[in-house]
DNA sequence: GATTGGGCCGGAC
DNA sequence: GGTCCGGCCCAAT
């Protein structure tokens, strides 16, 4: 197979492809990469390399939650304010998740 | 709503 | 070299 990218490679190249103002969830990464690397994925997000290229903080749980964030929870939830997307920064949740998701 | 088990990658030992 | 553990998780119970 092509290993030319990593796997957490490839969830950059995904990550950078969604436009502002959308969201998309772990579960859609790691399904569109061929599995269920959801965790790997989030794993990758952990490592990423590159904070301002790839916008993991666009990445949110599939149950709608915001999950958790390298830099903080709270630097999240300011960045996906600031990027106009509507959430709950009460609990946490992202608002018409079916609605702000990204679909690649 | 909360808890348990499962499947996947990367790094450490 | 191989093996073990943790992780920004998910789906099912």
């Amino acid at each position: 197979m092509d290993s030319s990218k990593s796997f957490n490679q490839q969830c950059y190249d995904l990550l950078v492809k969604i436009p502002k103002g959308k969201v998309v969830t772990y579960a859609d990464i790691a399904h569109h990469l061929g599995g269920k690397a959801y965790q790997a994925v989030g794993n990758a997000m952990a490592s990423n390399p590159t904070p301002i290229i790839v916008p993991c903080h666009r990445v949110v749980n599939s149950n709608g939650a915001i999950g958790k964030f390298a830099l903080g929870t709270d630097k999240k939830i300011a960045l996906l304010q600031e990027e106009g997307i509507e959430l709950d920064s009460k609990n946490l949740k992202i608002l018409n998740l079916d609605k702000q998701r990204h679909r690649f």
